[in-house]
DNA sequence: CGCTTACTTGAGTCTGGTCAAACGGGGTGG
DNA sequence: CCACCCCGTTTGACCAGACTCAAGTAAGCG
């Protein structure tokens, strides 16, 4: 199996990592970045379409996302899906797992997805070692606590338009500010389907409120996907102010 | 203003913390209390209906909830309002609102509540000095996180009667972990206007389905509350398994 | 070329929403 | 002490947003 002594086998060694070309995320220090390489198994390259992480599953790893989309969902006994959630590039996944045992949710890719890998088991010496990197890990779980608490006025509180408007202008708003459309048009790769099932609807009544919104010029259809063309009005319409966000850290 | 040095007027030291009591809690080294004890600043108690934190607020504090219920919930403009989460003995508030800035939601009491009070600027202190406390406010944020997800899946999948027959689940399961009923027929003290924002019900539905489960003998009205009558029930009805928690760590 | 997956659309149904009114208990001011 | 009011609850009538069923289109693929 590829040890980790020399690396030599990695496309993105942590101290030329992807993520940190962006401005999005903050500098690490040559300390850390050392203390991450050491950290880090090796590299994850998945199809679209994979599942990466299955409710119930005892995994030994963690991920962070390099490259990619993906979401991560909950069943109900019956098949009912709930997504909960969508990760994007410098998402750190699987803590949970780590932390309660067993995963309480699975996570499926929406395109091909590199993930960069961590043993669960050095966690805690992450803890010991680096209480700035153990910070920036509380912080992203944070994050996503946030987005959950909007996720969730959405889906309880919402209209049906206002719960998409509100889910394009959150994905593009998320997607932007990892880079992933760099000035081009925010395309989406999820089809309606991803869509009833994120905001609790049937995707019949999805099917009907995305024509809504395409009839109103806010999105463009795209073969398993979308385009969006005005979040702004997408934004307005959901009563929404959108998260500011300037750096933020990574793992 | 009250200092730290001699504590003299705490009624709840860290020595003698109530939590501690309670064998769901895991047990602190003498050196994590020393800590906790210079970390904490004080106590806090408040009234039944009171708001300890508010959305939009910069709190500097961060609290631990000692005695007393409580729940969490974000408002849309025009005021609606959704219910994320409900908050007990143990769990940490405005963490988030530590790490992002300023609050993104708002707490009110559902009883008396008592909490301990710490400074949000001396936690990258704990984060450098006790990495296992560090690691448990990671734990519990997380935690939090898989609470939120299996809410998203009630509200977005779940019918009417399913969420319901969750909620109350899940509320007596999460009190029971923290010794709040005491062995007594667990009594919920929320009101079916609370029931209705964490659903995303309107009221009057709420009550109609809240009616169901009591001619179910599932349960039995109580002036401004209910007490959970068959938990087994409920949790079969709503299909869920339950979270299996043993001992936990708090802060 | 047939199969599968995603998207559309229409018809009819039903869950859950809105409006309205009334009840009952607890608190309060006259 | 009592009338009144407020809050939480309850119920009925009616409405509508969202669901299910069903069928058909279009594009991609082996």
């Amino acid at each position: 199996m590829a040890q980790q002594s020399a690396h030599s086998e990695r496309k993105y060694p942590c101290e030329r990592c992807p993520l940190q070309r962006s401005k999005t995320f903050r500098d690490m220090t040559s300390r850390e970045i050392g203390f991450m390489s050491r950290f880090k198994r090796g590299e994850l390259a998945v199809d679209k379409g994979a599942i990466v992480l299955a409710e119930g599953a005892r995994n030994p790893h963690l991920y962070t996302i390099l490259f990619g989309w993906g979401f991560r969902y909950k069943l109900l006994p019956d098949g009912r899906r709930q997504i909960v959630n969508y990760v994007m590039p410098g998402d750190l996944i699987g803590l949970q797992g780590s932390l309660m045992g067993e995963m309480q949710h699975s996570i499926e890719t929406l395109s091909p997805m590199t993930l960069c890998v961590f043993e669960r088991g050095e966690l805690m010496s992450l803890y010991r070692e680096h209480a700035d990197l153990a910070f920036d890990v509380t912080w992203l779980t944070a994050r996503e606590e946030c987005m959950l608490d909007e996720n969730l006025l959405s889906v309880g509180r919402r209209t049906a338009i206002e719960r998409l408007a509100y889910l394009l202008a959150f994905l593009v708003s998320r997607g932007r500010g990892v880079g992933l459309f760099n000035g081009a048009p925010p395309q989406l790769p999820i089809t309606q389907q991803h869509i009833a099932d994120t905001l609790g609807l049937s995707l019949v009544h999805t099917n009907k409120t995305f024509r809504k919104l395409v009839d109103r010029k806010m999105l463009r259809p795209l073969d398993r996907g979308c385009v969006v063309l005005d979040v702004e009005g997408l934004m307005s319409l959901a009563r929404w102010e959108g998260s500011n966000e300037d750096t933020r850290p990574f793992i």
